[in-house]
DNA sequence: GTGAAAGCGCTAACAC
DNA sequence: GTGTTAGCGCTTTCAC
């Protein structure tokens, strides 16, 4: 049989009152009652409906993370998986669930919950946002964070990479083995994070005026098979040995990349250091290893967590926040002999 | 400011009863009072707070998806992603949304939620099931659905893959091309999915009386690096050229054997053909492309969705099932000029 | 320090 | 058909 705070407050033979406080605010019960009740507590393996108070109290205590999951998502970028993981952790720890919204470009289930008060928060990845739920969330005050949204102009709240300062990274490495005469092949053009990357590469070689002879951007998709043909069909029309490095816009890309290499019989990393960013699971198991300057997406889900719990707390403040330094993970497809 | 369903009541000058009536079993209600309230609740775009409701109700309508996330969970396993997204897609369908609660072989967390009413009913991953859990489960009558235990002897209700049929796929396909002189390069021996791949294949070639004469089953680590060495080690002591066929219990094992066969020297599919279980999205980027038995997780988690959803509102069905069919799909990897 | 009582916003008998 | 009323299980004033 199900017990109810009075059950407790009846065997106790105090009030509910006196129940509600021992659970909410022990300390404003003497020490004697308190210990009564806790006692009754456990015998009866009490245990409040949490409904009900968040009924009474006027709050609530879950999250939802918004994304959406493309069938082979897990592959394709499994940094949404390492996020959520994160936002998990410190969600938990602080007395939240994390709900799971998948959007196909529709924010009525993101309306009714909020409105319905099921749904306290919001953690929304940027690739999920559209210009209509900005305009409903600024409109109404939703509680939000937005994961990755470093460039545009919003007034949303949000936690991002560093992408510039990846891309700068980068460059600097690049400097540093001597081997600057680099082809990037990014992702889409319109793609944030690779617009940022590319940008620190080019300003770090500007601001140290640096003689790069020979340098080429190269859009492609971010798939296996369009680095291979991308380079492939670069090497057509120009002499690749006059590069000596290339930096891969994602790891997908930067595993064409090694298999075109070597089709083309140039050897990794003597004539061409590869280099890329992201460090997928899978960047440890290419031939050779690749050297990838790595961000660490657990860190932005926790971060994201964390802000957001502020912003229910506190509404008004604003979030716009790069974290965690991105860190240059060296492996073999740079890995030159050096003294 | 926030309207309830007293403010409704008042402007349409009905009492709260009819407006929930509206709200829940709208019939009962005349179509021109029922219009009236409709209008109101538009007007001042009214949506009931979901928690009063299901307090009032006693019932819930959040379901909690039980795993664990490793660091690079999603591309050791991206099963759990498209497992998730099964389950999140039926759910959303008949009003319930999905939690996600990740454990560490702790399930405080599971019983506070469940006994405090947060959680209507759980679907765990079976690889995060642990026997105190199960018991837990059993005595408290805790609606759920364990994915994947298909040969475990245990009275929790459960759908699994049929990986006694994958087995005996891969077997026949084998016996179809002609290169029954396996080597079945196994996962963890303990590994129930494995067990049952396994009988699969050995009961195919058992019952149809082949002579098989070459045949060997090696155990190894789920990875790259371990499919890898297990076949440079094999191939130490035995003549690798006098099997025809490898198969692998995954798609990590796989990728190590091509590269094992690379670096051996050994045509695939000519010498050896090789043929691997599920087919993760990067089973179609190996060189050559893998042929694979194909599962569809997806499937997996929208049937443990509406089983659960069955149990929760009958509490004492008892569910165990093999779900859809495994289909084999052929790829360069053991694609044979035949006619 | 503790209790009485009025909510939180809704549903569901039970009347009429 | 519709209204009255008593809950659902808890929190929180406001007295004492």
């Amino acid at each position: 049989m199900e017990k109810t705070i009075r059950d407790i407050a009846k065997y106790c033979k105090v009030s509910t009152a006196t129940v509600s406080r021992v659970l909410n605010s022990p300390f404003e019960v003497k020490e004697e009652t308190r210990n009564r009740v806790l006692e009754a507590i456990k015998k009866f393996n009490f245990v409040p409906n949490n409904k009900a108070r968040n009924l009474a109290k006027g709050k609530g205590n879950i999250i939802a993370y918004v994304t959406s999951f493309e069938p082979d998502g897990a592959f394709k970028n499994p940094h949404k998986f390492e996020i959520m993981s994160g936002i998990q952790k410190v969600l938990e720890a602080h007395g939240y669930l994390m709900l799971l919204l998948q959007v196909n470009n529709n924010i009525k289930m993101i309306k009714l919950l909020f409105e319905n008060k099921t749904i306290s928060g919001f953690i929304i990845h940027a690739s999920s946002l559209t210009s209509e739920l900005e305009k409903y969330i600024l409109q109404n005050n939703v509680p939000h964070l937005v994961i990755g949204m470093s460039n545009k102009k919003t007034d949303l709240s949000w936690v991002d990479n560093n992408n510039y300062l990846c891309g700068k990274m980068a460059a600097e490495y690049l400097h540093k083995i001597k081997h600057e005469n680099f082809i990037y092949l990014g992702g889409e053009e319109e793609d944030n994070t690779n617009i940022l990357r590319r940008k620190g590469v080019l300003d770090y070689f500007d601001k140290k005026f640096l003689d790069v002879k020979n340098y080429k951007f190269v859009n492609t998709h971010a798939t296996i098979q369009d680095g291979y043909k991308s380079l492939i069909k670069l090497a057509k029309t120009e002499d690749i040995k006059k590069f000596n490095s290339i930096i891969c816009a994602n790891n997908h890309i930067a595993v064409g990349v090694l298999r075109a290499l070597n089709d083309l019989n140039v050897k990794v990393p003597k004539d061409i250091a590869v280099i890329t960013f992201d460090d997928y699971p899978f960047a440890t198991y290419t031939k050779p290893p690749l050297t990838s300057v790595s961000i660490n997406m657990y860190q932005l889900g926790m971060t994201a967590a964390r802000f957001l719990i502020d912003k229910i707390n506190e509404p008004n403040i604003e979030i716009r926040t790069y974290i965690t330094l991105p860190r240059l993970i060296e492996r073999e497809s740079s890995l030159l002999e050096r003294k």
